[in-house]
Parts: structure tokens; C-alpha cells; sequence
DNA sequence: ATGACACCTCTCAGGTGA
């Protein structure tokens, strides 16, 4: 099974552009973040009409993400448990953060937009890290529940957990991504038994997911590696490849993150 | 070996992203 996730920047802007992802690799289980849209106002019928489901769930035209399966979509669950509200206050709402459904042979998958954090002194970015542990707690839960369990957490985790996952430290300094908490958070994520199925494969420096879309970015290769495909143990020694489709960054109207694909033997 | 920000909406300005 090939399963892969991707920051899209907007599901409308770029729906052709996942079609054509979809079958050019012939990815089985796609998690995509940012779709930027309320389910309702999502076309969905050229995904429909290659053979593939969709869940979705979006709010509004910040966050949102989404599952796409040719492989099953079955117990569709919305939210993390004990997530926090932004803002953090009476009033504050949850996110379109979070979805998750059980996809081919028992296999759950996560797509996830961990929030961005804008600045360290920042009350968004207190939230990123409380949002970092309730995603923690949900992936400990379920191997406490079932060591054995088949599960993925995929997506946009907003955090370059190592200094070579930037093009410049430098450039980051005093800003968040690479800040120890935040890498400690995404950390505690990995030691709760979800293990990075691709960086093995595809070690630094200079292996990224994301380039902005200003300053020449992508053509100079200053990126960040900052999505992730975190498999349970099951889930890791079932991975036989993997690869960051960068082709997909680039030409007119491109997402400004690259599909990060996994093949699992499951 | 790639291309000079781009998406959204309470739209021509502001919020968000990282």
C-alpha cells in the first residue's frame, strides 16, 4: 500500500494537481492538510470518479484536511481527543486540525496540521505546544491500548526537529520551527513509539518538504523538512521505500510543500 | 535543470502562512 502526505495549500486551487499526483504515482491513501475549504464547497467528483473516497473536514478557509483512499475510509474520526481551543479562552474553538479513519488491512492514518506557532512570545505558539501533546496522549493511548497496533500519523507537523532541517539556522534564529520546546514536543511524539518512515531513507542535510514561495526559495534549495510520515512499530517494519516527490514543487500554480510518499507492506 | 508570494474572504485590503 502507498500512502503519502501533502500540504496543498488550498484544495481548490489544486484539485487537478492531486488528481494528477493520485495517479502518477498511483497513491493508494492520500492525508492532505490546509485544504482551506468547508467540505460543502469542495467539487470532489474528479477524485470520485478516478475511484477514490474522501473525508473532509474544514470550518472555515483557515486549516482544514482531508483523507483520500481507493483502499477503504471506515471510521472516520474528526479532532484529537483534549486538543485545546484556539484562542485558548472562553470562546476559543477547535480546529480543522485533525482526521482519521482506518484505511486498507486495519491501518489508521492521521492527517494532521499541527498549528504554526507565528512567533515564540506568541499565544499561538503555547497552543502548538499543548496541541503537540494532545497528539501525544492520542498516539500513546492507542499502542498502550494495542501495542500492536497499524498506525500513521501523517502531515504538516510544523516543526524541523533537527538543525539540518533548515536551510539556515541562522535564519531561524529567534523564530519558531527549531525551538527546543517545539522539537521537544515533536520528540515525545517519536519516543510514544511512532518512528520517521522516511528519514532513514532520505537522511540530511538538504532534504526538505517546504521552500516559501518568495525569495527564490525553491530554485536556490532553501527549504525545510517540517512533514512527516510517523509509523507505529507495526507500521516501520512493514515500510519497504519511501520519497519526497519534489517535481510536484515545482511549475505554476504548485503547493508550496512536496507530497512525502511511503510504501508499507501491509 | 528553477524561476522572482499565494491562498482565502465580511475582496482591491487584511489575515495567515513559515
Amino acid at each position: 500500500m502507498r500512502i503519502a502526505t501533502w500540504n496543498i495549500n488550498s484544495l481548490r486551487a489544486r484539485t487537478e494537481r492531486v488528481v494528477a499526483f493520485l495517479d502518477r504515482h498511483q497513491v493508494d491513501v492520500l492525508a492532505l492538510q490546509e485544504i482551506k475549504a468547508k467540505p460543502a464547497q469542495l467539487v470532489l467528483d474528479p477524485l470520485l470518479e478516478a475511484g477514490y473516497e474522501v473525508a473532509a473536514h474544514g470550518l472555515n478557509q483557515w486549516n482544514g484536511v482531508a483523507l483520500i483512499s481507493r483502499v477503504g475510509l471506515a471510521d472516520v474520526r474528526r479532532e484529537l481527543p483534549a486538543v485545546p481551543t484556539w484562542p485558548e479562552e472562553p470562546g476559543g474553538v477547535v480546529e480543522a486540525r485533525a482526521i482519521s479513519a482506518v484505511v486498507g488491512d486495519g491501518l489508521r492514518i492521521w492527517s494532521l496540521y499541527v498549528p504554526n506557532g507565528r512567533e515564540i512570545d506568541h499565544p499561538h505558539y503555547a497552543y502548538k505546544l499543548r496541541w503537540l501533546e494532545a497528539l501525544r496522549a492520542e498516539g500513546a493511548r492507542e499502542l498502550a491500548q494495542d501495542p500492536a497496533a497499524r498506525a500513521v500519523l501523517c502531515g504538516d507537523f510544523n516543526v524541523a526537529p533537527q538543525d539540518e532541517d533548515v536551510w539556515s539556522m541562522e535564519f531561524f534564529e529567534g523564530r519558531t520551527h527549531v525551538t527546543e520546546p517545539e522539537r521537544a514536543a515533536f520528540r515525545a511524539v517519536v519516543e510514544a513509539g511512532y518512528a520517521d518512515l522516511v528519514r532513514p531513507e532520505h537522511p540530511g542535510p538538504g532534504v526538505y518538504t517546504y521552500w516559501d514561495y518568495q525569495a527564490l526559495r525553491f530554485p536556490k534549495k532553501e527549504g525545510m523538512r517540517i512533514d512527516f510520515l510517523l509509523g507505529s512499530p507495526a507500521v516501520q517494519a512493514a515500510t519497504t521505500g519511501s520519497f519526497i516527490d519534489r517535481e510536484e514543487r515545482k511549475g505554476k500554480g504548485a503547493s508550496d510543500h512536496a507530497p512525502v510518499v511511503v510504501d508499507v507492506d501491509l
